[in-house]
DNA sequence: ATGAAAGCGCTAACAG
DNA sequence: CTGTTAGCGCTTTCAT
């Protein structure tokens, strides 16, 4: 049997009352007191039963998450491990569980938001995407819960929320390529999806940034973020045109477009793209990676959802700066 | 506020035993008054506190999912992915949450596998690796308290499993590469990290169908899992030998294994792999892809678990089947 | 500075 | 079939 915090008052000799006040680090109990309370803690191996503390408090301590299988898809899959990773190690930190749940569908994804608050099992949830009308942000609102969502929402207003600075990212990446030896004075991007947020922040801050450059721009636009779609773009370009400069939105796309390149022993050019990801040798000087730090999302998420649950909410939504 | 089994108890007009009953219900109460009660719930959209459940019922109906850092690294990340996903499925199926912690060293690992199970917060652990002198599986073991470990571990007595039935999946795959128009009578094992249980089962079963057949087998281990090792054992084997039908034991090898052939332009080969991932048109006919299943892994896992924590446990330890 | 007692929301005997 | 009662293990007034 599980040692309780009865046992730990008889072993004290205390009431379970001062027990409690040790944990919670009473200012009103002696010292004394509390050097054998906790001794006793120690030496019984005793530890407070969240459950019970949980419905008391009405709090849990447990932040839930909600992970959209499309949003997997379409991301690359370390990308969300990263972020996850980052949620994990922040709560931990913050001595907050986490409870996770993968949603097949936008429906699914309102039912366990629903679900995981009624059943006040969690203090605070975080989704791991957005999307236009977000059904489940609505709810969350509405009941006045507190969230915090991982990309930029549709609408802003009373909504946590943290995200890269992908316009300001996309923006310095033309710099940085067109810095180096500029073979010429075109820059073309390669996307996919144009309803995302990312994409659409990203071709913002390289159209800017083209601009201020003076630069004749272009963007290329595929079906997918996938390495079919980086090879079929590069194959699109090079038959007509003499691009040397790119910023590639992503991985896939990149490495699809790299493929393309090697078998054409095309190696003339300059390429800014997003995520680190491996490159091979002959690539390292010419590709310039962007780190988007995925874990420094679910670092920052948990921050301010935690900030959030403990009314100690001074921080707004959070960009994280993408350093080059 | 929320509302609790009374106020379902006063609006039906009846106790809170009754309500009660009627959630799990129970086959004592007429039809007549379940019906009330439940439109009463409904009505008033009622949800069950877990907490005050879990408080008395010693059951939280919450699975802790322990995750090393070191495990992600070694396999791909999409892998574990496809295991939470699965797990998370079947967990939502059983009506079980899932609660995960990422652990950053063996050590991690068995102090938040000691505080899940402590804090009394889940009913049973799942550990997505296991290792040689695994502490947290001694630990679960001392406690009796109900666990699975994906992959197979190194003492199998009292320890609840599930991994790929990876002798087979190679034995089979060696016979399905040389069955396709066999060039020559060599076949090569590419793999790395020969501690690995998953390493020693494949090479076990290849090294089995081999002699049946009268090859002549070679195996050849890398460092690590890396695209950059299987680049170089490539290297290696052809700068010496002429093998053409090879079993690899991974897609990062394998992806690197292919890179060096197209740029040697070498395609006179027949190669099994393990994991599903994306070739190249050159290559569909040339590799044989076996797909692990991952979330069958995360899936029979909880079923496994759930079945020792409900006590309904006829399921042994579970081998999937690696169908081809 | 500490203890007694009430109660969080629920389930489970025990009674009838 | 249904109600009454006694907790589950903890925190939190309210006393002292």
């Amino acid at each position: 049997m599980k040692v309780t915090i009865k046992e730990i008052a008889i072993d004290a000799g205390v009431s379970v009352s001062t027990v409690s006040r040790v944990i919670s680090d009473s200012s009103k109990i002696s010292e004394s007191t509390k050097e054998r309370v906790r001794e006793a803690i120690k030496r019984l191996n005793y530890k407070p039963n969240i459950m019970a503390r949980g419905l008391v408090k009405k709090k849990t301590a447990v932040l839930g998450v909600i992970m959209p299988e499309e949003a997997i898809k379409l991301f690359s899959s370390p990308f969300f491990i990263e972020v996850m990773q980052g949620i994990s190690l922040k709560a931990k930190e913050k001595n907050y569980y986490i409870m996770y749940d993968f949603c097949k569908n936008e429906k699914e994804e309102y039912e366990s938001t629903k679900k995981l608050l009624e059943s006040g099992f969690v203090d605070g949830i975080c989704l791991m995407s957005t999307r236009k009308e977000d059904k489940s942000i609505e709810y969350l609102k509405k009941m006045e819960f507190p969230f915090v969502v991982i990309g930029e929402p549709e609408k802003k207003d009373s909504t946590l929320w943290v995200d890269n600075n992908n316009s300001k990212a996309a923006y310095e990446a033309v710099k940085k390529v067109m810095s180096k030896e500029p073979k010429n004075s075109k820059i073309a991007f390669i996307g996919a999806d144009e309803k995302l947020t990312m994409t659409i922040n990203r071709m913002k801050g390289f159209q800017l940034s083209a601009k201020e450059l003076g630069l004749t721009s272009e963007v290329y636009l595929g079906n997918e973020f996938s390495r079919e779609e980086g090879y079929r773009l590069a194959k699109e370009i090079f038959k007509t045109e003499n691009q040397k400069n790119f910023i590639i939105l992503e991985d896939n796309l990149l490495k699809g477009f790299l493929q393309y390149l090697e078998e054409k022993t095309i190696f003339d050019v300059n390429i800014a793209s997003f995520n680190k990801t491996n490159l091979k040798d002959i690539w390292r000087e010419k590709v310039f990676l962007i780190d988007i730090k995925p874990e420094k999302l679910g670092d920052a998420a948990v921050s301010i959802l935690v900030d959030s649950i403990e009314g100690k909410l001074e921080t707004a939504s959070r960009v994280i700066d993408i350093s080059m």
